[in-house]
DNA sequence: GTCTATAATTTGATAGAC
DNA sequence: GTCTATCAAATTATAGAC
């Protein structure tokens, strides 16, 4: 295993805590103690904490599709779809950054806007070619079921964050997985 | 038409920040200068912040369940319930401020915290009930259902904010509607 | 009820030594 | 690259006059 970079420990903290309390939640200082480095050199790495922001939100939007992949490279695509938001909310134990980044989108760098937008229409477009494939709907019916199903995945992290019911996030995916 | 009392319209500008920006992007003194006072002055009314997130929280539940009503009261209660929310997005241009509270939630005190989970809880039941009585499902797919309805409607408005796209709004929640 | 004044703390950020 | 020192601004909140 490669040694992380201090600038990679240091998007990790970030990240954790954006997906915790969000952008306007936490301090660079913040960041600074749960690396065990002072915040003058977190902004070393980062001169903004703009700059942290929009680096942390690439790097999750980078990641997220990597392990996305082609819809057409998974037997069950919704299947594999539910299981990365499953494993955010069950083994990170956190939200989708981009839920708490549009909720917050009003008080936001523009950099990191864009790319929250780009990460929900590239996750509608998987969701409309695999929908496509596998259900063998039309282009309208699979546009329309796939904003369908963003939008009840994102719900269903919230409403099982919230509720600290994980089981909930289950129930409501699998009314789209199990058909 | 009574005239409002000071207090009220500092919740008013308080629930239009906390609808757009969160609780962790507002300010006391930001709500003063909407309201045309000073800071100090928002104090008088609500001695700490919290208890100002607290009131707007409250009354904002309180007045979403005046508008809901019974379920049993509506002839189609799916689309009275897709309704309200259509109305937080197009006519007052906000997400629900739940949903906002619910993706800060690491980061409010607690009673905002209780009223976010009873806003949701009791939506819940509310849809449960009304898809017993007007789709004749049993309970288990009623409660089911009703997660899956309240989680998609959440994740609507939110889709929809973010993308500044009404339409993909109603396209949503047609989903559940038109059947 | 609202104001001025002010306190205590936090925050984002920079300069410059090492 | 990291530190100390420091800054300017913002933030929550209080005391006390009017």
């Amino acid at each position: 295993m490669t040694v992380k970079s201090k600038r990679e420990i240091i998007l990790d903290s970030a990240e954790i805590r954006m997906r915790t309390v969000g952008y306007n939640g936490f301090s660079t200082r913040e960041i600074a103690n749960l690396v065990g480095i002072k915040a003058a050199s977190v902004h070393y790495h980062f001169p903004s904490k703009a700059d942290l922001g929009v680096a942390v939100t690439q790097r999750y939007c980078t990641r997220f599709f990597e392990a996305l992949g082609e819809p057409s490279h998974s037997p069950a695509p919704i299947k594999h779809f539910a299981t990365l938001f499953h494993n955010a909310l069950i083994n990170d134990k956190k939200l989708c950054l981009c839920l708490i980044l549009g909720a917050e989108t009003s008080s936001l760098p523009e950099t990191m806007n864009q790319e929250t937008n780009h990460f929900f229409k590239h996750n509608l477009e998987w969701l409309e070619e695999a929908l496509i494939s596998s259900q063998s709907l039309s282009e309208q019916q699979a546009k329309e079921k796939a904003a369908v199903i963003l939008a009840s995945f994102e719900g269903a992290l919230l409403l099982s964050n919230s509720l600290s019911n994980p089981a909930l996030f289950d129930s409501i995916t699998a009314y789209f997985t199990e058909q």
